[in-house]
DNA sequence: GATGAATGAGATTTCATTCAT
DNA sequence: AATGAATGAAATCTCATTCAT
């Protein structure tokens, strides 16, 4: 097939597979239906990933790219702002990105729990063989700290406008905005709505809370952080 | 059998399944392992929890019951403490329990991701009938909340005493809490090990950071939240 | 326990048994079932019939017993008459039996058809260990030829009295005798009903022919036998 | 798989499962044990035949077929016979293929016992759901009247050619064949071989006798009939 | 590259039978 | 003896994955 047939065909199978995803979960979707979605038989559909779990990493891998995308459309939609301002919009964007694509953010948060001690600890039972021989794994690998760069970059250029305090270190600000980005969605994604009210709270208040929080901290930073 | 002993068996099953599953990992594990730990049959096995997710949401259910008693002495041990010092202490003692049980975190992570929307949303398609007819799935529901009314209690307390600023919202801080031990949690699982620097940054420090920052803000909310 | 109640407790639990076989077969009956039919546990019963096996040669020996009974009656009832009617009696009697107790004789037929070859072939595969081991079988066995020679003697007394042929053989009769019962049994079974018509004949009237035909040929047998 | 193909490979599975009952018998066969004679899976086993019961009706059907074929082949053999002639080598016919295929007939007189009532008592508990599932039971169901029709032509033929008396009623007779046929089976089973004595008779004397005696009555019936 | 069939691994179920109390 | 729990063997099923054509 000429290539650029295979790459539409792999886009398509990948969109038929996260239909699929969505709507059952990845556990429980079955490969079959996933063929039957993409119009495709099993084997076909095996000829373009080595394994299911190859498959999620192709979704994953989409998602992270969405993510990277939607990164630099913002970080370019708002380039004359302030570097605090962008890192701001970053994170907003982020949890708008989990929030619209909720197959994605799962899959990217599946992906960074699965990749947990790959480096540091010894014992990685939990990496299948299937895993190791993805394809995606790999291309998932190399992008996975694009996000973290976009934004500590933003940082960075928020203390060098002025924008953003000094004593700001930008890397480990990227870092407390992942860590509260990553709960506020999986906590939203247990609540299941923004609009729903958690003990009376809605979390879209926990939203604008979290990116307030964010900007007060960028400019005044509780200590040498 | 008569009750004790059918609930002390119980509890040693789970034990097994808590053995072989932080092992190898719940997908992974194989009941007849499970069955071999807890030196019974699969049949029995079979007997004590229908499914192989049953025995995940007993899992589940004895972390959200170890956390809450973890929390219920960690509140009692600090009763002389203000309701502040309290309130930190017990996201320090949520962190520091995940971080000793990774299983139990994964567990509860994965509950919470399970629910999503079973709330709100109609199609709860990713609900399987092993799940729906789960005995501890039920369990599991009844107790969710319990962590929160914990530290709201003890963050009302904090108001009550006046360790806490008096335009705290409780469940709203509770929340965000919530939010942020999420994240820290599962950005820890994903960099593998607290010490472990990621990008430079020791997770350790963000977790002392978390602290300090809610501290601060419980002091001195941001605005009326 | 006493000597009468254990026997009486012991038919007791056959005739649960028989309840219960005659519902849903042999094969389909769950030990579980018949306990709970007898009102005593499985352990009880297994006290009592070491399989389920056993239990089924207690039924057989009950079904054997209840024929040479009704065999007994019969030759007594109708001791006035000649050796010739006695005989066809007999067969009357013996497919009356047949359809007022099915269960009896399919217990029966199914161990003739068991005990094939247990003499005579070399491989008795079919014959399991729970069988050997059953106390019954043994019952069953000592029984097994009872049915036939009490016709046998009605037909030599037939003989006798001058009522039947000489040239008649007593056995050779016998078992000519049970092979048209044991066929005329089998297809009323798979006809389900002696009234009903298979292709338009009932099977009524075949009953009523092949007593026809046997006195028959006792008065005439159709050559030397 | 090409139709041919896939009937050649089911064919193939049923032999090995014929060699696997005979050996040790339907109820001690083990599914395991049939994949492995058939070379195949146990999986790929189910996808042939939904369960054991169903394996075992596609056994039963081989046998009817068995014997259907059988029965055409001698009556077209001996096609320049009279009808009487042709008949009795029907049951000649009938009796050897018993005696060569005991598999099949065990599983034509289990099939008879089965059935029992499906058609005219209402409850069939007897009949598992596997059956009724099963697809090779309805074959079965529609082949089951064809031997009859083919002896039953006989013997009008044999009416038509004058070598039967035409007092016989053709069906009548051919159920009469069937019982003595059936009869002589199920005690040749419980016997185990024809040549081997019982009280002194072999059974390969009844079996000359019941042919002689049906040649008899199809030539002067006994009354009516 | 596409198809239908097959495989292998493991979950789940059903029972007869046995154990421990 | 009676009970509840456990065992062992085998049936059945679901899927990801692979083979043969």
């Amino acid at each position: 097939m000429k290539e650029p047939t295979r790459v539409k065909k792999e886009k398509f199978i990948i969109e038929a597979a996260e239909e699929i995803f969505s709507k059952v979960g990845f556990k429980n979707a079955r490969m079959e239906d996933v063929a039957a979605e993409a119009k495709i038989t099993k084997v076909t559909l095996y000829s373009y990933f080595q394994s299911k779990e190859n498959l999620y990493m192709a979704v994953t891998y989409r998602g992270l790219n969405a993510l990277a995308e939607s990164y630099r459309k913002c970080a370019q939609t708002y380039a004359g702002l302030s570097g605090l301002d962008v890192s701001i919009n970053l994170m907003d964007d982020f949890i708008d990105f989990c929030e619209k694509n909720y197959l994605y953010s799962e899959a990217l948060l599946d992906y960074f729990s699965l990749v947990r001690s790959t480096n540091f600890v010894k014992d990685d039972t939990k990496l299948t063989d299937a895993m190791k021989e993805s394809s995606y794994f790999a291309k998932v690998q190399e992008l996975q700290n694009l996000p973290y760069k976009i934004v500590a970059k933003e940082i960075q250029r928020g203390i060098d406008d002025g924008s953003i305090n000094p004593k700001v270190d930008p890397m480990f600000q990227t870092i407390q905005s992942w860590i509260m980005i990553v709960g506020y969605v999986k906590v939203l994604a247990a609540a299941g709505n923004a609009e729903a009210p958690l003990f009376g709270i809605s979390l879209k208040e926990s939203k604008q809370y979290i990116l307030d929080l964010k900007r007060t901290i960028l400019q005044n930073p509780i200590h040498n952080k």
